[in-house]
DNA sequence: CCGCTGTAGTGGTCCGACCACCTGGCTGGC
DNA sequence: GCCAGCCAGGTGGTCGGACCACTACAGCGG
C-alpha cells in the first residue's frame, strides 16, 4: 500500500476500526448532520481505500453503537442522535450482569431514579401525571405479571420523561430493561410483593400529585432500594 | 401490527441480528462463561448456518458491546463482563452529544458525581486517599492543558472507585471521556476557570481527607455544577 | 535444559456474484 | 388530466472462496 509520502502514521488499527473512526470524526465535526443519508457502501469502500466487506463490519459497528442506521433498499443514514439512539443498546449491561453487579445496577438506578422522580414532582405536567395514574390503575387492576411488568415499566418511564432530561430517561429505560426486570423480579414478584410494590408505587404517586420533591426522591429511593436489598441478601445467603 | 399468528418463530429479522441474539443468549444462559474461547469464526458460521461475512458482522456488533474479544491469530473470546468491559464504548455518547444534550449528561454526571464522592469520603482507603492527592498535587504543578486533564481525569476515577461502585465509575468514566472533556473544557478553561478547577479540587479532597459525605457531595456538585451552568449559559446566549 | 524456528491454525482482508427490498418513474386505464 | 399499478434500477444483505497477518506451539538444535 501506497502513502503519502509524508505521513508518518499511516496506519493505527485493523482497516475496520480506522473507517470506524473515520466516519465516526466525520460526525463529530459536523460534516454529516444528523438524519443525513451517507454515500453507498460501496462508494465508501472506494473512498476510504478498503473492501466492502471491511466497510460492512465498520458500518455494523456504528450501527450497534446508536450512530448508523442502514435501510435495506433505500441507504444508510446517520441517526438523530438523540439519547435514546445512542443508548438503545445500553440495555445488554443489564441484560449480562450477574451476582454483585446487578446489585451495583441497582444503585446507580436507585441514585438516579430518585432524583429523577424528585425532578418529576416539581415539573409533571397535569397531562403527564394523568398518564402515570393511567398506568397505576393498569396495574393494579390486572393479575397477570407481563402485563404488570410493561404497566410498571411505563409508569417509571413517565416519570423520567417528566423530569425533563431525555438522556437520564434513556440511561433509566437501559437499567430497567424488559429482560432484566424479568430476571430480578422473577423471584421477588413470587415472594408476594405485589401488595408492597403496589403501596410503594401508591407512594410515588402521592409524592408526584402533591408536587413535593422530597417525598418522591424518598419514595422512589425506598421503592427501588427494596429491591436491591432483596436482591443483595440473595446473593449473600 | 400484529405477527406470529401462523410461523412460531420462521425468521424476525436479519440472518446477522438473530446470530448475534444467539451468541448473546448462550452467554446470558451461562453456556458460555466469562473468558470462555469459542469455536472459529468458520465453525460457528457452519453452526448457525449462515456465511462466514455474516458471522463476522454478528462478532463485530457484540465486540462493539465488550461482550465479546477478538485476538488476531488466536481465537474469540468472551469478555469477563465487568462493568468496563461492557461500557467501553459508553463514551461515544458523550463524544456526539451537541447543544442541550451535553448539558443533560453533565445533569447526569453531577448526580452521580456528587453521590459517588459522598460515598468515597466514608469509604476511601489511606492508599485511594494518598493516590488522589497525588493526581492533585500533579495537576497544580504544571501549566499544560493536556497533563492537567490527564490528572484531572486520573483524580475523579481514583475517587470513583473508592466508592465501591465499579459500574457506576465505569459510568463516569464514559461521561467524562477525554475528547468530551476536551471539547467542553476548551472554552471553559480559557477563561481563567484555573484557579476556581483548583479551588473546587482542593475542596473535594478536604472532605474526603476528613471523612465527611456531606461536605464530600457538596463539593463535587458544585464542582460540576459550575461547568454545567457555564455551558447551559453558552447555549443560551 | 533452554531457545530458536518452522508450521498449522486463527482472525483480518479482499473480491465478485447474487438475492431481497425499496424507490421513483413509467405505463396504462379511467 | 389523474391515479393506480407495474417495472427497472439502485441499495443494503448474503454468500463462497481466496489470500494475508498474526499467534501459538511442537519440534529441532544448541
Amino acid at each position: 500500500m501506497n502513502e503519502t509520502e509524508t505521513e508518518p502514521a499511516p496506519q493505527r488499527g485493523t482497516v475496520t476500526q480506522r473507517a470506524i473512526e473515520r466516519i465516526k470524526a466525520m460526525i463529530a465535526e459536523g460534516l454529516l448532520e444528523p438524519g443525513a443519508r451517507l454515500p453507498t457502501e460501496r462508494e465508501l469502500a472506494a473512498q476510504l481505500g478498503i473492501s466492502r466487506s471491511s466497510m460492512r463490519e465498520a458500518i455494523r459497528a456504528l450501527t450497534v453503537m446508536g450512530v448508523l442506521e442502514a435501510r435495506h433498499g433505500s441507504g444508510i443514514y446517520v441517526t438523530q442522535l438523540q439519547a435514546g439512539d445512542l443508548l438503545e443498546n445500553f440495555g445488554v449491561v443489564a441484560d449480562l450482569s450477574r451476582g454483585p453487579r446487578l446489585v451495583e445496577l441497582l444503585e446507580v438506578r436507585r441514585i438516579l431514579e430518585s432524583t429523577a422522580t424528585a425532578l418529576a414532582a416539581a415539573r409533571i405536567t397535569p397531562e403527564q401525571l394523568a398518564e402515570v395514574e393511567r398506568h397505576l390503575a393498569a396495574m393494579n387492576a390486572t393479575d397477570d405479571p407481563e402485563e404488570i411488568l410493561a404497566h410498571d415499566l411505563a409508569f417509571h418511564r413517565e416519570i423520567a420523561l417528566a423530569a425533563g432530561n431525555e438522556t437520564m430517561a434513556a440511561i433509566l429505560e437501559g437499567l430497567s430493561s424488559r429482560t432484566f426486570r424479568a430476571r430480578v423480579w422473577r423471584g421477588y414478584q413470587e415472594e408476594g410483593a405485589f401488595a408492597r410494590t403496589r403501596r410503594e408505587h401508591a407512594a410515588i404517586h402521592r409524592a408526584l400529585a402533591a408536587r413535593d420533591p422530597e417525598a418522591a426522591r424518598a419514595a422512589a429511593a425506598a421503592h427501588v432500594g427494596e429491591v436491591e436489598e432483596w436482591l443483595r441478601a440473595q446473593l449473600g445467603g
